[in-house]
DNA sequence: AAAGCATGATTCC
DNA sequence: TGGAATCCCTGCTT
């Protein structure tokens, strides 16, 4: 299947500027950032002009410093590379394309000797995503001992559905970064979310107004959350605040189940944190890790704690990720900074009793069973890849497949993690948002993509003009063909374009703006007041039009900023 | 428009 | 072993 294509026009969007009070809350005044679309520029600069200006600069500074006869001063006025500091070359953004810096690893594939743009991983797929060479470490004799254990994997795989197209968004809805989503079990409109702040947001993006933050539940990052297994109006929810919280949804209480910090903060040196977590239907359990590489399990009946701590990652390390196997609910899988996945049976759960160590380069972000036949494993690692282990009955002393993939770890995002598609039944699609941008006819996005990772082929690329940021977390619905993205403090709901005509009446989405807004209203998302741009369309009218020669794009495509409902917006 | 800040894994000593 | 320096395509603010 071929990628899919970006969508060549894009619909007309009705903003709206939350009314009611209930937007996060945000010490800082905010203002909107801009968001006019200046195309990209390409400055072709004269090398060589530059570096004789330069070198008379140069010599002037070298004659002034003879006259006064001093030791000579360095002062280097030719341009340096802000990443490696040496002259000759400049990394950084020129318009949408960001360059390199040559003397470091390729900040893909980590190889060095060349730069993203030349990127092997890069170069066959236009995009960035190609599949590892297969390890061939494996005898045939595995791939039909393999063969005959995963039975419940079709043999055809059915075409794959990608929600391409933004339907709905809450911009500025958190008051920092998302960290996690979840859709509600049962209820198909209700998006749950946590950020960086503890905030828990309830959104139905159905009626889109009807959303809240809970802004006391947790005081620092909510990690993960869960639902209860046996009441879907409730949440679990682990946080770095040391505890694990229970929410009602429907009176919005809240109560602390655990804490690991009772006496407070006493230095970050002892401060714990909860990160992975995880609910075990079978055993009414909730599983938590901390940040210090023990496990914790807590009663859901009587909400106590269960059993002593167990460590099961390198002391000192933080365990991200839980997951008890959708069809074995006693196999545990857990991941973390120690750099390893492992497969656990909770029957005999103790340090060191781990029944396989999948090792990894770097920090694991993320690792899942697949969500049917719970025979596969899917892990995101910090070393730009994402693995596969095919059959967790076969050999899994190498994972099945590599895939390079741009994810990198930036202390400033929430990590990426790559999650399967819960309605694929070949158990084979995955999402991931990617770091690296695209230049999208002048402007840097980042995609999230959607990997087939029995092949490692890019399926598709989904992207919108109107998110500029990085878009690290994504919730494939489990039974609609819909996607959530948290991107920086927003949210949005994707469909697939044919699913969203159905939806919206027209071809038109909905954009509701919390936060304050501050004054003049201007740019991105924003257009509500008075900046009534009619200048919607978005081509490359560039001043020097030789940019993007290689895009052989549409000269233009309609970008249609989010326009209020207002009456003066529509021209 | 440029600079500053928030802040986590890793490396180095 | 532990603290300091380093970092890199961020996202926001002043």
């Amino acid at each position: 299947m071929p990628p899919t294509t970006r969508r060549m026009s894009f619909p007309r969007v009705v903003i709206e500027r939350d009314t009611d009070s209930e937007e996060s809350s945000s010490e800082e005044e905010e203002e909107p950032q801009n968001f006019d679309h200046e195309v990209e520029v390409e400055v072709e600069v004269e090398v060589e002009e530059e570096e004789v200006i330069e070198n008379e600069k140069e010599a002037k500074v070298l004659e002034d410093v003879k006259k006064k006869g001093k030791a000579p001063i360095t002062i280097s006025l030719k341009k340096v590379c802000k990443v490696c500091k040496q002259t000759g070359h400049e990394a950084g953004f020129k318009g949408a394309t960001y360059i390199d810096c040559p003397m470091k690893p390729c900040y893909l594939c980590k190889m060095p000797g060349h730069t993203t743009m030349t990127c092997p991983h890069r170069v066959s797929m236009e995009h960035g995503v190609v599949p590892a060479r297969k390890r061939s470490t494996r005898s045939p004799l595995d791939f039909v001992f393999e063969r005959q254990i995963r039975t419940n994997v079709p043999k055809i795989k059915p075409a794959f559905v990608v929600p391409d197209q933004v339907d709905c968004a809450v911009i500025r809805y958190h008051s920092r970064r998302v960290t996690c989503l979840e859709f509600h079990p049962t209820n198909n409109h209700i998006l749950l979310s946590g950020d960086k702040k503890g905030q828990l947001g309830v959104w139905d993006y159905d009626k889109v107004h009807e959303k809240t933050v809970y802004s006391n539940i947790h005081s620092c990052i909510l990690n993960n959350m869960r639902f209860s297994p046996s009441n879907d109006g409730t949440l679990y929810a682990a946080s770095s605040d040391g505890t694990i919280s229970c929410t009602d949804l429907e009176t919005g209480m809240s109560s602390a189940l655990m804490n690991l910090n009772p006496d407070g903060w006493h230095g970050p040196s002892s401060w714990r944190m909860l990160y992975g977590m995880d609910v075990n239907a079978d055993k009414s359990l909730v599983l938590v890790a901390d940040n210090i590489g023990y496990l914790y399990m807590m009663d859901m009946r009587s909400h106590n704690k269960t059993g002593e701590e167990i460590l099961i990652h390198k002391k000192g390390s933080k365990v991200v990720g839980l997951q008890c196997n959708p069809v074995q609910p006693e196999l545990l899988l857990s991941c973390g900074n120690d750099h390893f996945a492992r497969i656990w049976d909770m029957r005999k759960l103790e340090a060191q009793s781990s029944l396989v160590d999948l090792p990894h380069k770097r920090v694991v972000n993320a690792a899942y069973f697949s969500p049917r036949s719970g025979s596969k494993i899917l892990t995101t690692a910090q070393d730009n890849r994402i693995r596969i282990w095919d059959s967790i009955f076969g050999n899994l002393e190498s994972p099945s497949r590599e895939i390079v993939h741009s994810h990198d770890f930036n202390r400033h995002l929430t990590p990426f993690r790559a999650e399967w598609d819960p309605k694929d039944p070949s158990e084979s699609l995955a999402v991931i948002g990617r770091y690296i941008s695209e230049n999208y006819n002048g402007a840097a996005l980042h995609p999230i993509d959607f990997i087939d990772t029995s092949t490692g082929q890019l399926v598709a690329q989904v992207m919108e003009p109107n998110i500029t940021t990085i878009s690290p977390v994504n919730k494939l619905h489990p039974r609609d063909n819909v996607m959530a993205t948290g991107s920086s403090r927003s949210l949005f709901i994707w469909r697939t374009k044919d699913d969203s005509e159905l939806v919206q009446e027209k071809d038109e989405r909905k954009i509701i703006l919390c936060g304050k807004s501050g004054k003049k209203p201007k740019g991105k998302f924003d257009c509500g007041s008075d900046d009534d741009s009619d200048n919607d369309t978005f081509s490359p009218k560039g001043k020097k039009s030789k940019s993007n020669k290689s895009e052989a794009k549409p000269s233009s495509y309609t970008l249609n900023k989010f326009k209020t409902k207002s009456t003066k917006s529509s021209k």
